[in-house]
DNA sequence: GTTTACAGTTCTCCTAATGTTCTATACTCT
DNA sequence: AGAGTATAGAACATTAGGAGAACTGTAAAC
């Protein structure tokens, strides 16, 4: 992997920027490990960018970045692993962050709060958040925000009838299905994510 | 990544709008980095803008804002309001962003992906995802990560017994809880949210 | 409304700092 | 000895930063 002075080098850099906020030059970095040449500083540098433990920005002055600062996007989390009753938590391979713009942000997106329990099937719980996706079409089967009349927005799963006609399932054994003409349902987004502060 | 001299700018610009509340003119930020020429000045300025560190209000004198500021807005989705079955959107008083930062992110978390139904009765459903916050002790009721024994980690209620021992408890009507002499049990982090994509 | 002071914008010319490439040499292993 | 690594230092190319002039735009004073 990297040689014990391409070590040095790394960790001078690291100090460096983490100090400063800026890169250190091939001549700061020559005398930061104690060497009067910055070529070979500079090789050293290279070297370490071949590795990719840095970056370098081509023909830029003190253009080096850490690899490591360029993984963790702003809104990102370490994600540990998997966790089940009953064993240790165990990693997922090839995965060691979670990005949640991902699971969450989005061009066309909106939350909302969730009142009562009609969803509670699916484990959406009454003041749960829902990350709906504006859109005016969706596949059958999908949650959905669904506008019936122009009047009541409502939470539901869609399915489309043979006849035509919108069946809207409420995923709570206690409120059964409603079944609508297609034109008097319009859609207003989909469910994208859902999130739940304790 | 900014220059040395560019983290110099943006330093007394931080300052500045810090002390008097208004931004500075460009020959304030070239005497206040020890300058002469107020277009050197300028350029410094447009790198930084670039470099989004700051925003620039186009034909405005001292038009210079911090981009910490509106850097917020990435991590937040307008917040609609209410959705319940029966009735339109409701909108939220007083509150109309949604900051995900807030919700997720933090110094000591990290997220865990949820295997198994243990959890089910409050809506936490295989593969979900929670975002655990790092510590050792816990509130009564709380939920949390433990590892037993130093073996075997799983997310479950906690409840401290009248006899010192410790009561893990899966939100499942299926799975009975599980008692512990306090020894045993390890508490690793808490349940602080919870995200599922669909 | 005109004037005026202030501030931003766009240039060009210049210099020092820095990156890049090269050759020659030395040290340390097996 | 030969491969791999490290160093020095020269020569050259490019960039960042600076000075200052000339121009344009803004806002407040008159």
């Amino acid at each position: 992997m990297l040689t014990p002075t391409q070590d040095r080098v790394l960790t001078f850099i690291r100090r460096y920027l983490k100090r400063r906020g800026y890169a250190p030059s091939l001549i700061e970095i020559a005398e930061g490990i104690g060497i009067s040449s910055k070529g070979t500083a500079h090789r050293h540098v290279q070297a370490l960018a071949e590795a990719d433990a840095i970056r370098l920005i081509a023909g830029r002055k003190r253009g080096i970045e850490l690899a490591e600062t360029a993984q963790m996007s702003k809104l990102s989390l370490p994600l540990l692993g998997i966790i089940a009753a009953g064993q240790p938590i165990e990693a997922i391979p090839g995965q060691d962050r979670l990005d949640l713009a991902d699971y969450l942000l989005g061009d066309n997106r909106y939350a909302l709060q969730v009142k009562g329990d009609s969803m509670i099937g699916i484990g959406i719980l009454d003041g749960d958040l829902v990350i709906i996706e504006r859109c005016d079409t969706a596949e059958d089967n999908a949650i959905v925000v669904a506008l019936i009349d122009d009047e009541e927005a409502t939470l539901k799963r869609l399915r489309r009838l043979k006849s035509g006609r919108i069946k809207l399932i409420a995923e709570n054994p206690d409120i059964p299905p409603m079944i609508y003409a297609a034109k008097r349902v319009r859609i207003q987004g989909v469910l994208v994510s859902q999130l739940r502060r304790y």
